[in-house]
DNA sequence: CCTGGAGTTGTCCTA
DNA sequence: TTAGGACAACTCCAG
């Protein structure tokens, strides 16, 4: 009797074996299975966070495959280069994957798919990064969603498949194939000094993922509705940084807040309609990938942002000293943590495209540096959402204003206490980690009297009301 | 095709 | 002090 030949799992953003549609296909060949991820132009695109973060993801993972007898090979090049190779090692039969949905990673699948085929490879994708595949949402006119609110009402009381299991144990070949070495890639590289105050703000890999989604489930969210809006409580899941590398599954999370709410945890519903947002930007980007890159609505290009990233209170917006606490607050936040609080990120983007009338690709750019949890649909989405020109955006007179919005959310200033500094009597030790995060050439210290607003808020907000009243567009 | 209702997250002024 | 309306006009979507 002949064994089976090997498959293929060809991992990218669902490092998981849980819930992983890809996963359990490989397994249910019958053969090895030989679990690949590839260093290809998409990771060495990636920012310096993002890819820090994704480093910690894949050593996790090599982990957790380790204790199912099964390997994580790791291998750099062009993707179908280095599949073709492993087939060519291995006797490989076939390859799964999970979709993903952004323009670059179609097209390199659709290209990978087709030389498969043509070389008699089984080739799969498979429905795992999304409650509903973009193509399945429609409106009764048979277009895609372009507000969220009847996107939410199509979807919500549809059937999601239950998480599956992961498989009690995983294939192993006779033999692997050869790997690199993780620390070989040097993903932290870019990090400098942050990785060491970063880190222990990371809750990285699948064991972790879960645990902390059923801590959110049986505590925070039956609150979420109201506390999810303080960024000094612990009221958001803060699984965007497990989600984005998918080491849980949104299948996962859905389940957990039906069985939230099914228990009378009303706000459930809250942040259930929160992963339908992350639909919403997926759907988005599937539909119309320019929404990654340029103005949604081209009648934008015509206003009069300021493109220059160059500018004194744009570097300062970045470092966190636009002598608006809350802006500064929020940024420092994401600079030490890799993430900020959903709050946070409204006020220092509607800071950064109204007060400082600045491209929302600057500040979209920065955040594609220093996040952790880095989507590239959610943070389109999100920006234009801001920025006025997006799909279902924010009308140009609503200008956070974050005075107001600190006796609204932090009425305490314990956020703000959290991660400013300078002209405290007792700075909090997060404050403090700023400084030690941050690259010495900014020449900061704590010691620093707190800087001037680079923009009184009054004048900022009066200016940017005044160019968006007379777009001539 | 037409019609009507609605639209994540706010701010400010006035009564 | 606080509640309510203005802030635009348009696109989107269901019926």
């Amino acid at each position: 009797m002949t064994r089976k030949p090997p498959s293929i799992l060809w991992l990218r953003r669902d490092l998981r074996i849980s819930d992983n549609p890809s996963l359990l296909a490989a397994c249910a060949k019958g053969g090895p299975v030989i679990p690949v991820f590839i260093h290809d132009d998409s990771v060495a695109h990636l920012g310096a966070a993002p890819a820090w973060r994704l480093g910690l993801s894949l050593a996790d993972l090599a982990n957790t495959l380790s204790d199912k007898g099964s390997r994580l090979i790791l291998r750099k090049g062009d993707a179908l280069d280095t599949l073709l190779a492993v087939i060519e090692e291995t006797g490989a039969q076939s390859v799964h994957w999970s979709r993903l949905y952004d323009p670059e990673a179609i097209a390199r699948d659709k290209a990978v798919k087709a030389a498969l085929k043509e070389r008699g490879i089984t080739a799969t994708s498979h429905d795992a990064h999304l409650l509903f595949e973009p193509w399945t949402v429609e409106t009764q006119q048979g277009g895609f969603y372009k507000v969220y609110t009847p996107l939410w009402r199509a979807v919500k009381d549809r059937d999601v498949p239950e998480p599956e299991a992961a498989p009690s144990r995983i294939p192993a070949p006779d033999s692997w194939p050869l790997s690199d070495r993780l620390a070989n890639w040097a993903l932290g590289a870019a990090m400098h000094r942050g990785a060491e105050v970063c880190l222990p703000h990371q809750c990285v890999g699948e064991a972790a993922a879960l645990e902390r989604l059923q801590a959110f489930v049986d505590g925070p969210i039956k609150d979420y509705a109201t506390g999810r809006d303080l960024p000094a409580t612990s009221g958001t899941s803060n699984l965007s940084e497990n989600l984005t590398h998918g080491e849980i599954s949104a299948r996962q999370c859905w389940h957990s807040g039906l069985g939230a709410l099914h228990a009378g945890a009303d706000a459930a519903e809250a942040w259930m309609k929160e992963l339908v947002w992350r639909e919403f930007a997926y759907h988005l980007t599937y539909h119309t990938p320019r929404i990654l890159t340029a103005n949604w609505r081209e009648e934008w290009d015509a206003f009069p942002w300021n493109e220059d990233a160059t500018r004194p209170e744009v570097i300062a917006w970045k470092q966190g000293r636009t002598g608006v606490p809350f802006v500064d607050a929020a940024m420092r936040e994401m600079y030490v943590t890799g993430r900020m609080h959903n709050r946070g990120r409204m006020i220092v983007a509607s800071y950064l495209t109204k007060h400082l009338m600045t491209h929302w690709k600057i500040g979209h750019d920065w955040f594609a540096d220093c996040l952790t949890d880095w989507d590239p649909a959610s943070n389109a989405l999100g920006w234009q959402w801001a920025a006025g020109c997006g799909p279902d955006a924010t009308p140009y007179f609503r200008i956070f204003n974050p005075e107001t919005q600190i006796k609204k959310f932090d009425p305490g200033h314990d956020y703000i206490h959290r991660w400013i500094a300078e002209g405290t009597a007792a700075p909090s030790a997060t404050a403090l980690s700023y400084f030690d995060a941050i690259p010495r050439s900014w020449r900061l210290s704590p010691d620093d009297s707190y800087p001037d607003p680079v923009v009184g808020l009054q004048e900022g907000r009066k200016r940017a009301l005044a160019a968006y009243e007379n777009r001539a567009f």
